[in-house]
DNA sequence: GCCCATTTAAGTGTCGACAATATTGGCCTG
DNA sequence: CAGGCCAATATTGTCGACACTTAAATGGGC
């Protein structure tokens, strides 16, 4: 299902000898993703963990790790809430996305393989394949946006930079995305964007695809704006 | 009945440390930056639950804080490392810097009030004067640099980067200070580029704040290449 | 009826113990 | 003597229980 899964870097090997705590960690993530736990709600451990029959102890270390990736808050003695989502907060979220994914892109453009390149130029069609077919509702601006973003991302090479966008701040903005029904309305010029910014980077021109993956961003930006100033 | 509980708090002026786990979490990230726990090394949960006095639940909820900021890795039941410091991964956290620091600039030159921008005007005078004092060989290259960076994250007034920067990469890169001895040996350098920098943020031109900053830490990069080259 | 102190309940922080898994050491076999 | 199988040990994952803090409820005085 997810296209990003939390796989922690050893995508490799035992797929099944997960610990109890992360597989509650991946579901408690997603609940709080989807909304099924509603944002700015408080985590009652006890039944939090009666819910889901684990231990109390388990549960604080996966709420622990929600907190680490700022999909929750807690404070001593007072316990967890959900983070609660405001518009100046989606604001920087897309102000931090502009500087990492831009150096993403720049480092994409010099390390990414040519293969790499080329799974991304078939993805790239594909999308606007479906673009032509449903005219631009449906599938891209949900997952595909996402999924060209994330191979642009891997590509860099940095495993900081991996880190911090794929665990940190996707979640967070899948999250926005979720909840404020955030449906693009633009998803051609999306693509033409994600068109050019390829071209940079099957041109090995650093430079110019920092600048058009900014661009792209400031712009998906300037529209979640326009978006939420006329609600 | 009552067992010795309380343990009055002596060893440092932490105001409000108000949890056990969050004591032992500074604790062990002091520890580990400063190398008194070796980069590297194997983590035992008794061994060290024993030493501080503390359950191993406590300590686990630490040790999930100290993963969560990169500074240790744990495998499913094989425990935890201290992270192993690498070249590759220095130059990736630059990388990173570059990228979210330019950003903090650019967001500075915005947002930092008018005090701000006049306190640290003061500060980086004060630096000044230590410099030829001393012929930039103690103070500066140790703590000022990161002050004056610090303050203009601050000044960013994006609480999303301000976390990033803060909690997640400044601690690992204090690691990397310590254990490789990263003298800078640029101070002057540093210094007047960090003078216009300022410049660029009291002139409230973002554009050039951000290209300074990234010329800046690209700068510091360069050098710390030459230095780990040496060796 | 309202306010404030005190008691009561609920929730979080911390601990020690048990179960599952990995590592060590010894023993047997070739 | 080497190498691999197996028991014994140590370490990690998980659990339930207790201590302390905060929130709620109760009751008495005005």
């Amino acid at each position: 299902m997810g296209i990003m899964q939390n796989q922690p870097a050893t995508n490799s090997t035992d797929s099944v000898s997960i610990t109890l705590t992360d597989r509650l960690f991946d579901t408690l993530q997603r609940a709080i993703v989807e909304g099924e736990i509603p944002s700015g709600s408080k985590i009652s451990e006890p039944e939090l963990a009666r819910q889901h029959s684990v231990s109390r102890g388990s549960l604080r270390e996966a709420i622990g790790r929600l907190e680490a990736r700022k999909l929750v808050e807690r404070k001593p003695n007072l316990g967890a809430r959900v983070v609660t989502l405001s518009y100046e907060q989606l604001i920087e979220i897309y102000q931090v996305r502009e500087a990492l994914e831009g150096m993403a892109a720049r480092l994409a453009a010099q390390n990414m393989s040519e293969k790499e390149i080329e799974d991304l130029q078939v993805l790239l069609k594909e999308h606007g394949h479906e673009i032509e077919e449903q005219h631009g509702q449906a599938y891209f601006q949900k997952q595909g946006d996402l999924d060209f973003h994330y191979r642009i991302v891997q590509g860099s090479k940095n495993q900081q930079l991996i880190g911090l966008l794929c665990n940190d701040l996707y979640h967070l903005l899948r999250m926005y995305r979720f909840q404020f029904g955030m449906r693009s309305k633009r998803s051609q010029q999306a693509y033409d964007e994600h068109h050019y910014l390829l071209n940079a980077i099957v041109s090995r021109d650093p430079e110019m695809a920092e600048l058009l993956m900014r661009q792209h961003i400031r712009s998906s930006r300037r529209n979640v704006e326009r978006m939420l100033l006329e609600n």
